[in-house]
RNA sequence: CGAGAUGGCCAGGCGGCCGCGGCAGUGACGGGAGACCAUCGCUGUCGAGGAACGUCCGGGCUCCACAGGGCAGGGUGGUUGCUAACGGCAACCCGGGGCGACCCGCGGGACAGUGCCACAGAGAACAGACCGCCAGUUUCGGCUGGUAAGGGUGAAACGGUGGUGUAAGAGACCACCAGCGCCGCCGGUGACGGCGGCGGCUCGGUAAACCCCACCUGGAGCAAGGUCGAGAGGAGCCGCGAGGCUCUGCGCGAAGGUUCGAAGGCGGCCCGCUUGAGUUGCGCCGCAGGUUCGCGGUGAACGCCUUCGCGGGUAGACCGCUCGAGCGCGUCGGCGACGGCGCGCCUAGAUGGAUGGCCGCUCAAUGACAGGACCCGGCGUAUCGGCCAUCUCGUUCC
RNA sequence: GCUCCCGUCGUCUAGGGGCCUAGGACGCCGCCCUCUCAAGGCGGAAACGGCGGUUCGAAUCCGCUCGGGAGUA
């Protein structure tokens, strides 16, 4: 499966990782891509606290996010289990220091894991092959009008 | 054989490979004086449920509060038991349903009081009289009196049936029945039941309406609670005590100044000008670098700061955290719930929260409902399918 | 974890034992008016979350259940 290191467990890291990731959607899963933040300048009194330990050396990490309009508790497991099997076969591939946060959606509850894996490998390749970040997009968005 | 009733049990099985969480052992690397700690690997072992669910009750545990009594509020409601306790369970009683095995019931009190009973109907609660029946009277429309058997309304109408009686009638009277109350005897721990007698002859329903009665009830919840315990960014966690110091940051730069000066004077301040000195400052942090003893130095005290000690405590870490009203088997007591005794067993402890992926064999099958979070006892709800035991009814055969 | 509240036409709501065959507003449908649309007028369809109980009678009272929401640590 996936080791405790490779996991996102702080809510700080979640929130992170959503708000600066590109988001690329496939059948079940949403995909929030959040490469390593190499400038890591301007909130200096933070760095002790933070239990990410932000070395370059760390290993590329996956956080999974399944709510409740997925299903009761058994099937919300289920499908955490299966993503997560997912991702571990996934992550060698991915770059050191990356944070990667999988959101299942509904449909994810009537998805086999063959299903399931394909999802996810599809929706890293969209995200990663994206543009730019947020604000590139949005630039683009903005211009044709 | 068919149709049912009740109680209990199971929750696919066996195996291989790669992974995940806990514990134990062991190895490697790193840190440490050491005890040991962190990471990774290997081996062994353990790793969700009958409902783990909903959170409707009860308890353990922890903290807080508390002289005693009463009221309010909330809850329970046949009896006797079981239990740590319960609103749970068992047996029994009463009422209702079913041919039956069995099932269902928030099942105290309506002469303590108050309220409400729509529509219909004459009348819906200290009774009263629409049609009728009977008697009297009459201007033949009716009026007065008697009566509650018959009609009609309603969920419910002041006992039912038959007779005696009467102008017509009526518990007015009689017999039986139903109901209520009282007394006696018998059975039962008791709820209650059985039998006999007497009484008045009869009294609506609703308390899951307010209420009355009896009994129970302090509040919060493991995010409870406890232990340990950072302060970098100069002077930044708080408090107490003792001591020290009058020192003054960092970077760049050759050099950072302290009783003749970067002092002094003038303009309200920023700031500028002037005299003096002079090679001569710039940036950042920050607004503490001071107060009093007449004053700048000197000295003293206090404060700031700093050092040491003690206490509290935020972030954080750890404990609480799983051996318990525990489970299994046997035996004894009890109708039973349950209890006593003996023997054996140890069975998840996570913290973004551990069970997934691939494959083989097998059963008709993909398997139903569904995942611990302090722990127990119940209740309620969800659930594919299968097995066992006892019992009832019907049919057929012997 | 603890505590509390609410479910009524498509939407927002009234009603808290009988007067309810459940009222109102907006929306919807039909007709009238107009050359047509709007406005206006007339008419109509449309709901008590589910199951059980108490009562003669339940949207209303009680229990369970399903769904939604709020507060607090």
């Amino acid at each position: 499966m996936l080791p405790a290191d490779a996991r996102i467990r702080s809510s700080r890291d979640f929130g992170s990782a959503l708000k600066r990731g590109r988001r690329a959607a496939r059948g079940g899963v949403v995909v929030h891509w959040a490469p390593e933040r190499h400038t890591e300048s301007p909130p200096a009194q933070a760095a002790p606290a933070t239990p990410s330990e932000a070395g370059a050396n760390r290993t590329a990490r996956a956080g999974f996010v399944v709510s409740k309009a997925v299903g009761n508790a058994v099937v919300r497991n289920k499908v955490k289990r299966r993503l997560r099997h997912a991702a571990a076969a996934e992550l060698p591939h991915w770059p050191a220091g990356t944070d990667v946060v999988v959101r299942a959606t509904p449909r994810a509850a009537e998805r086999d894991f063959a299903e399931l894996r394909r999802d996810l490998t599809e929706a890293v390749q969209a995200a990663r092959s994206a543009t730019g970040g947020r604000s590139g997009r949005s630039r683009e968005r903005r211009s044709p009008a």
